[in-house]
DNA sequence: GCATTCTGTTGAATTGAGATAGTATGCGAA
DNA sequence: TTCGCATACTATCTCAATTCAACAGAATGC
């Protein structure tokens, strides 16, 4: 191949560093890439025209012939969920430690706009995926791509029965079930739920636990206190209103949106919380220890929830084979106000309640 | 050069189409970019094999050998840091428009993350760069660098006084303007400010809008009420500690983490909002709703601050040579509970707030 | 002293696209 | 029939890296 003749303007390439250096681009390519097998002197002078020309590898071409873009490609259902900022930081930074950028996407939990980001992130050859699949099943076409092209995917948040991918999940099963044997062990007894959408994974395994609980302490499990939303403030809003002309004295909401939604109709209604009914709920965030009532949550791991799925994916990129796994994350049950559990245990009457935190805590993990 | 022989278990490539239905890749490429200069017969004959062979192109490829990437960088602090996902959100929603996609990075405001990052994206040969720069300036070889290449940066949320780029940032000093007057105008007469990091921009402004405020409405202008914190809520609460003990009857909070920080204090200490003190703050988010009590603030168009960064980044992209522009998104007041407004008019002794919010906008609307 | 191995280095192929220059074909006009 | 010319298409080069095969020259073995 002949070298190129000028480069108008352009940042320096290999074979500039080469031509002015006066070596071939193999060795060029072997300083950059700190091989040892050149010697000093040859090795001094190509660096020397390095800073001279300011070069700096061109990584699209390195990609092309490497046939590795070093780019994770995510996909989310909605950045602006605040659920999500913290697992795609926990990505972003498990990627970083190896070498590798994140290509953020949104999916609005759209198949069609999920489908269209899986398909680009494929054309851009990112080396591998994380997947925070929609609610729906894939569709053939895509299903089959996705063997062909054989780019590792882990999913996140969400299983998907039919996808035999690794996974990094929540134990949802377990917070769902604490949550609701607090409830029970706080004194209350027409305990309602409302779910995330039943098409999604975890939402089913909320239910399962929510129902296994109530069961497990003797509650009788009432379907007119079930309502499904579908994370979002509006729907919970909606099932709150639904809900409370049910008169639950207790309620389990499956995500922190649909808390906002039900507090709104709580209020609306003349309903307070925890006097008349108590509350627990997913997602826990540092901004929230100026709600009243305290929320009692079930925190999940965000951060580990994108790193171990980053490294995970990494680790697959890498060329690990072995068999696909499912890694299930433990949740952590905050204990506070708003459950009612506060009001039967004796405690300083003013502040301190993150002092006291930990204690009751530790009681609860023993009674567990 | 000869075709490729063989691609055992790699994706069909453009000279596997040639070669399949006997044309040139040259034809394929036509055919691919939906240029018109090739028969039917052909088109039809490429098109079959393309399916056939499940061929999709390449765009590491493509980029290198069109010189685009059609990826833009984006820097941000901290993605988990509640403001920005919606700002990337909007990013994210223009660059989708445009078929861009976004390369995320956290700098978490460190001058050193910010550099590698953007190397990186330079290495990667992002087309563009959304950057909200961290607080200090850059470095003599980072400016030189960005000189040289020529790819186009687009300021987001901070400005920057020696780097002559497109910016689009809110009006904070209106925005502090107004949220002080308004606090004027409750009643109050000694109003602090927890400010932001004074070597960023948007703190300066905000710092600015108070000071001119105060002095607008013929009130003392006291250094002991004004505290600097670094927008997150662990400094807030300290800057609400210190403040608080002399007594102001009003405090401007330059953004929501120091406000979350600042009623921790305040209800340490023991004094109630807005009884004792009213309060403005930062940003608004869907989800503090449920806030007691309800928080005036001052919203920032979070959505449209990324959009419109990136459409500006996008048009330069496109070659768009004309001369720096400074885009300022006007911020809105939104009245509610904290700063003691609700308590000087009549309205509803129960809920309605949000109803009566319009109201009582409209009207501050006129004043100003 | 000659063959062998090792080390440092070069030249050229490869990656998968886009783009340009040049060729074959068809059609109408002279 | 032949020239002109547009259209359809091919062959080849380019982008900027990695990497393999080859080879010169020095060090070592027998």
């Amino acid at each position: 191949m002949k070298k190129p003749r000028t480069n108008k303007g352009r940042a320096a390439s290999i074979y500039d560093v080469a031509r002015e250096s006066a070596v071939s681009v193999f060795t060029v390519s072997e300083v950059v890439n700190k091989k040892s097998h050149v010697s000093k002197k040859l090795r001094d002078r190509v660096e020397e025209t390095i800073r001279k020309l300011n070069y700096r590898p061109n990584l699209i071409a390195r990609s092309l012939a490497k046939q590795r873009t070093h780019t994770i490609g995510m996909i989310v259902p909605d950045i602006a969920n605040p659920f999500f900022p913290m697992v795609v930081r926990g990505a972003e930074d498990a990627a970083q430690k190896h070498g590798y950028n994140l290509l953020l996407c949104n999916s609005d939990d759209s198949l069609e706009k999920e489908e269209r980001a899986i398909e680009l992130l494929l054309s851009k050859r990112v080396d591998g995926i994380l997947l925070t699949k929609a609610a729906e099943d894939f569709r053939a076409p895509l299903r089959q791509m996705i063997k062909e092209v054989k780019v590792p995917f882990v999913l996140v948040m969400r299983t998907y029965a039919k996808l035999t991918a690794d996974a990094v999940i929540t134990d949802d099963y377990q917070g769902a079930y604490d949550a609701v044997s607090h409830l029970a062990r706080s004194g209350r007894q027409r305990i309602g739920l409302i779910s995330g959408p039943l098409k999604v994974s975890n939402a089913v395994a909320r239910w399962q636990g929510f129902h296994d609980s109530l069961k497990a302490m003797g509650l009788p499990f009432d379907k007119e206190l079930i309502v499904e939303g579908d994370y979002r403030i509006e729907s919970g809003y909606r099932a709150g209103h639904a809900l409370l002309s049910h008169r639950p004295d207790g309620i389990y909401v499956a995500n922190h949106l649909m808390t906002v939604g039900l507090l709104k109709a709580a209020e609306e209604i003349g309903v307070r919380c925890p006097e008349d009914f108590g509350l627990v709920s997913f997602d826990d965030y540092p901004w929230l220890g100026i709600f009243r009532p305290r929320l009692t949550t079930v925190e999940l791991p965000k951060h580990q929830l994108g790193s171990e799925a980053a490294e995970l994916l990494i680790k697959r990129i890498s060329g690990d084979r072995s068999k696909a796994v499912l890694r299930k994350l433990q949740p952590e049950l905050r204990i506070r106000e708003s459950c009612g559990f506060a009001l039967h245990v004796s405690r300083p009457a003013n502040g301190e309640a993150s002092q006291g935190q930990g204690l009751l805590l530790d009681k609860v993990k023993e009674i567990r």
